[in-house]
DNA sequence: ATAATAAGACACCTAGTGGTGTCATGTCAA
DNA sequence: TTGACATGACACCACTAGGTGTCTTATTAT
């Protein structure tokens, strides 16, 4: 659950509900402490903190002190990977395989 | 790795690489049967089978049986739900957090 | 009829994931 | 300055995920 160090799959990284939540209420807070975050979760400090480093390490998530707490904030950019790649299927699945050979070779140039 | 009767969470079903080559392929070819499928992987036949299995319990494969083989088929639309939510944290990022409250607003509706 | 092919159904193994609790450290308030 | 607070850093644990191999059954080709 760690991997704080090597860059991270930002697919896997969305792909738990816990981390989903996160990302949502730093996108409505834009900055939060660990324990402000942590009283919205039935878990404990720790686990949302892994969370956390796993958002960090996808850089979902970007981090600075702030006195004796750490304040987490949203960066959204990472996103658009996986918005590209589904809106490729989504597009398909709204035009009809008749456009897909056209967006395979849009993809190839 | 199984989880065939129940619901699964798409976010979770495209977590895996694997799994997004093989929306891939079958997004190109419209309908194949898992033994073609197998020769794009590195793993034997029984994994890929698995994989299959999660995307079905996710609604983004469909499947029937024709002769001895079993061919598979993409149903990109579950993947909106991705959409969805991503695009709702992209939108913020390139338009600033001025525009967050109203996103928020229109959700609520 | 027989042999080869396609796939389902299991049993099984290993590494990783998502939790926990505890201890140590730095910071703030009284 | 002393105690409460916020966090980092571990060690630890159960469960799941992603693989493997084998056996069986249905289908096709010769």
């Amino acid at each position: 659950m760690d991997e704080q160090h090597e860059a991270r799959d930002v697919y896997a990284a969305v792909a738990d509900p816990t981390r989903r939540k996160l990302l949502r209420l730093l996108a409505e807070a834009d900055e939060l402490p660990l324990h402000e975050l942590t009283v919205h979760f039935e878990m404990g400090r720790t686990a949302v903190s892994k969370h956390l480093a796993i958002l960090k390490a996808a850089d979902l998530v970007r981090h600075r002190k702030a006195g004796r707490e750490t304040r987490y904030r949203l960066n959204a950019e990472p996103l658009r990977e996986i918005e590209d790649g589904v809106t490729f299927h989504t597009a398909f699945w709204n035009q009809g395989s008749a456009k897909l050979s056209q967006l395979l070779k849009e993809e190839e140039e």
